[in-house]
DNA sequence: TAACGCGAAAATAACGTTTTCTCAAAGCAT
DNA sequence: ATGCTTTGAGAAAACGTTATTTTCGCGTTA
């Protein structure tokens, strides 16, 4: 050890590797860099000094000098929902030598903005982002600033940008198609709050799946805040009219447990709806009855975020391109019961 | 707009800033940094022209210049695992002023010393990490150069740091006794390869429980790969000898749900053992019969993080602090059971 | 032998900030 | 009016890189 347990060491810096190796500093540069013009000599001396003094980079400055990082940030509402996409992109990120950070924007819209913000201010090359709010013009100038933006879950809303979207109408249809096919006539969806974008996708794919069976709309359609207390509130108002609905669709995962807790709490077993919920989770297939699911393909939108991705930053002029993703029915039970009954 | 549909827009600098106030650089960076010394008129001015350009400091070419960051790192196994812990730990720096990035390491040894090597090149303050391998050694420089590490879950063999751990024995302990107490006598644990440090202190723990009681170690202890035929193996060795096993601790969640799967499929629902798992996991409530668990205490976790972290960032040459979160015991009906009487 | 290339290393100018240092003008007491 | 402190703005030097330009030694050729 050199200077090992001196109060505070200083990362060595390409200079201090230049003055050990009795070098330029930009020869270091360009042994750090691999440049073929540097003679064999000269070379082995500054990797000797690298090795010795434990010289690594800083990769700040090399950005800011190069203007390019090779990293891209991920925005998202929350780590952990869309997290099989997430472990997948950077997965393939990072085999394309591309470096990936994850914030979360904690379903706040302002908070969105600062981390995207800061990531384009970090001089990170991309975002991946789940968009939240109605307003995205602050996008605009970065943007045009060179920063490859890509929507994931949900288009973005001012300046026209990649995306990466599931088939909701698409999903809500098969879900429902599989209730109706099981005899079910009196069919009701509740789901996530319609200012979100997926959510007022699949209600208004809902109503339409009523409308094109004759069936009427009103009562039959809860989107709303997923709270507990909220989906209590839509579940008695579905289950305990005089003619009450004999299966559910459920708009995303949040809805299905609430549902499945307050049937568990409130419903014999004997007396509860068929379901069909939106998105998969684990211990799907363990529940009683099993779930039927309509499942995204996380990997494929994370591999269709990718290639946008890298296409956008290998080509920022091209035009803008939206992918959706279909989705598919998981029968496990839960949606392939018959009406009860009564 | 000044120049907006230009091919492409650079991004506004202070320089720009600057001319277009009709002041030195200087000045610039006084007022965004609010430096009292900068008179109105001037102030005033700089504040015109930063609007009408839309300019925002380059964090990076600030961090550089000031050698600090205010921003820490999170390297985790994989982001959904660890996620409440996570957005709590998030919340919190955010409201310090912190700003968290989040890569997962995907349990690679190799992988995770990249992810934190590059948070330090970056200019990260600290990283918060759940660390792998064995040999963390390359922390050291890092931190000699005063990165501030701090370890959650196990902690780092190697250079000395802060870590936050759960309380695994006496999680263990309360699970065995809880067993024990409802009249089982032969009680198997199936968990996480000891490789780990975590599943090692747990499966160290259980052997303990075991032994305090003055019952045979062997065949009893099954540590190993969280695949399904390994879990599968495991409990039919546990399961069918003449004297069966008729209480499971399960090490993780992952094997919960590996257990949960093989009985679901194989046991006949009247014969299935009884089952405390550690780590609480949703819809947990909803199996049947529902699980008991031990629970981690995520937020105070995350909180112990940190503030361990802030406190290293405030005062870096202070000693490490272990803090050990303790863990409760969530009966829900699955560790209640009695033995099942053959 | 002087001019000329040429290869390879050294010097230097950025990148966008912050911070230290200068220095002019203004204020004020003598 | 003179000298001395304030005040506040501009100039310039960092931070650790990379990219461009200069310099230099040396073998070729006219």
């Amino acid at each position: 050890m050199t200077k090992a347990s001196g109060r505070r060491s200083r990362r060595p810096t390409m200079v201090d590797v230049a003055r050990e190796a009795g070098v330029a500093l930009s020869t270091v540069s360009r042994v750090v860099n691999a440049d073929p013009t540097v003679g064999a000599e000269f070379a082995r001396r500054v990797q000797t000094a690298i090795d010795t003094l434990g010289y690594r980079p800083d990769e700040q400055a090399q950005q800011l000098r190069r203007g390019t990082s090779r990293t891209i940030g991920v925005a998202v509402r929350e780590m952990s929902a869309r997290n099989p996409l997430m472990a997948e992109f950077e997965r393939g990120a990072y085999a394309s030598g591309l470096t990936v950070f994850a914030a979360s924007t904690a379903d706040n819209e302002e908070r969105e903005r600062a981390v995207v913000l800061s990531m384009a201010r970090r001089g990170f090359d991309g975002v991946l982002v789940e968009p939240i709010g109605p307003d995205h013009s602050y996008l605009a100038p970065e943007m045009a600033a060179g920063l490859a933006v890509v929507a994931i879950d949900r288009p973005i809303t001012g300046p026209a940008t990649d995306a990466v979207l599931a088939d909701n109408a698409a999903g809500i249809r098969m879900a429902y198609r599989q209730l109706a096919d099981h005899g079910h006539t009196r069919i009701a969806y509740i789901g996530d709050h319609e200012r979100i974008f997926t959510a007022r996708e699949r209600a208004d794919a809902f109503r339409a799946c009523l409308r094109a069976d004759g069936r009427p709309v009103t009562d039959m359609v809860h989107p709303g805040e997923t709270e507990q207390a909220r989906i209590s509130e839509a579940l008695r108002a579905v289950l305990s009219t005089e003619s009450p609905a004999t299966a559910l669709v459920c708009g995303n995962v949040t809805t299905t447990f609430g549902v499945l807790t307050h049937l568990a709490a409130e419903v014999p077993r004997d007396q509860r709806p068929a379901i069909v919920g939106f998105d998969d989770f684990p211990l799907a297939g363990l529940l009683d009855p099993p779930m039927t699911v309509i499942a995204q393909d996380s990997p494929a939108m994370a591999h269709a975020a990718l290639e946008l991705m890298t296409a956008r930053l290998a080509e920022p002029e091209r035009g803008p391109e939206w992918v959706t993703v279909p989705v598919r029915l998981i029968a496990r039970g839960s949606g392939e019961r018959g009406p009860v009954v009564a």
